[in-house]
DNA sequence: ACTACTCCCTGCCAGC
DNA sequence: TGCTGGCAGGGAGTAG
């Protein structure tokens, strides 16, 4: 489920229950994800305050007083939520009801609020293709997971300059470019689908065709950088106006249903104005690719 | 250096 | 009603 608004929204729902408690607790329920957990994951992070959420390309990090960071990343399944204590007071009491797939509920941290008000926020990831780390914040760039990662699609750094830069002389095709993350950070399977719909653009078509000879992005190339900052930047704006909703659901976080234009709609109709086509499906580096082949060319 | 393919794990759903 | 195969929003590792 998660690529970047999904992980964005999932950090401002968590931020109000998390930053400023007291990890008093973590709870580890197994000794790995889809790798081990660090080593004494827990006496590490126990008894420090947190002190803000952040993220990067789609790895949610707490931000631990001194310097300490847990770095969360939710793989294909992964989702957190929020259980507080009971409205009535009574100490050990959580109004949640229990997620009937509680024997995936894998990390659980226990904290307490300045006013003795305790919370426990639960990952579950069913799959197990989320992972966990730690990583002290000056040494940061050089964790394996942002070591070579490519700008945030909505920040300044990402621009038609810069993806002609990364797209010269590529043989590869748009859909498997736009998923590596050392080009860009963040963008899965569904809003790379979305952007290249959005664009005209074939997943098909090799990026370095986006590029002049002179390594110059050609319109199109314009055109598909307007697309990826829109689509996510919209889909951060949809993740926060459903978040208040969808916290009051079931305390879950990274679960929101978004309509979108090509992703999952094979064999229904184009909704690219006067087009006529229909969406297709196919199979692109083993995911998953669905576009029009009538107006992305 | 690129690119493509496989695999990790569990749940779900369509089709038999 | 069960079973089976295919597929799922990610990414690391490996082999050409």
């Amino acid at each position: 489920m998660p690529e970047l608004p999904e992980v964005e929204t999932v950090k401002r729902g968590l931020a109000p229950s998390m930053e400023g408690r007291l990890l008093t607790r973590l709870e580890l329920r197994r000794p790995d994800l889809r790798f081990p957990l660090p080593a004494d994951f827990a006496a590490r992070v126990e008894g420090r305050r947190i002190v803000s959420l952040s993220r990067r390309a789609k790895y949610l990090l707490i931000d631990l007083e001194d310097g300490l960071s847990i770095l969360s990343h939710l793989g294909m399944s992964g989702s957190y939520r929020i259980e507080r204590q009971d409205e009535t007071g009574l100490p050990g009491q959580f109004h949640m009801a229990r997620s009937r797939d509680e024997k995936h509920d894998h990390v659980i941290f226990h904290l307490d609020g300045p006013d003795g008000d305790s919370a426990r926020i639960i990952y579950n990831d069913p799959r197990r293709f989320g992972f966990m780390d730690l990583v002290e914040r000056r040494n940061m760039d050089q964790h394996a997971a942002f070591a070579g990662l490519g700008p945030e699609p909505v920040g300044n750094a990402l621009d038609a300059d810069y993806l002609a830069s990364r797209f010269k002389g590529k043989a590869q095709p748009l859909k498997s470019t736009l998923l590596d993350q050392r080009v860009i950070a963040g963008l899965g399977n569904i809003y790379v689908c979305e952007a290249l719909w959005r664009a005209h653009l074939s997943p098909a078509k090799p990026a370095g065709a986006l590029v002049s000879a002179e390594g110059r992005p050609v319109t199109a190339l314009e055109d598909l950088t307007f697309a990826i900052r829109t689509v996510i930047a919209e889909a951060i704006e949809a993740g926060g106006s459903s978040l208040r909703d969808h916290i009051q659901a079931d305390g879950s976080l990274g679960y929101f249903q978004h309509s979108f234009n090509v992703y999952d709609r094979e064999d229904e109709p184009c909704r690219t104005p006067g087009c006529h086509g229909t969406v297709q499906r196919m199979t692109q580096a083993g995911r998953s690719t669905f576009y029009c082949s009538v107006c992305q060319v």
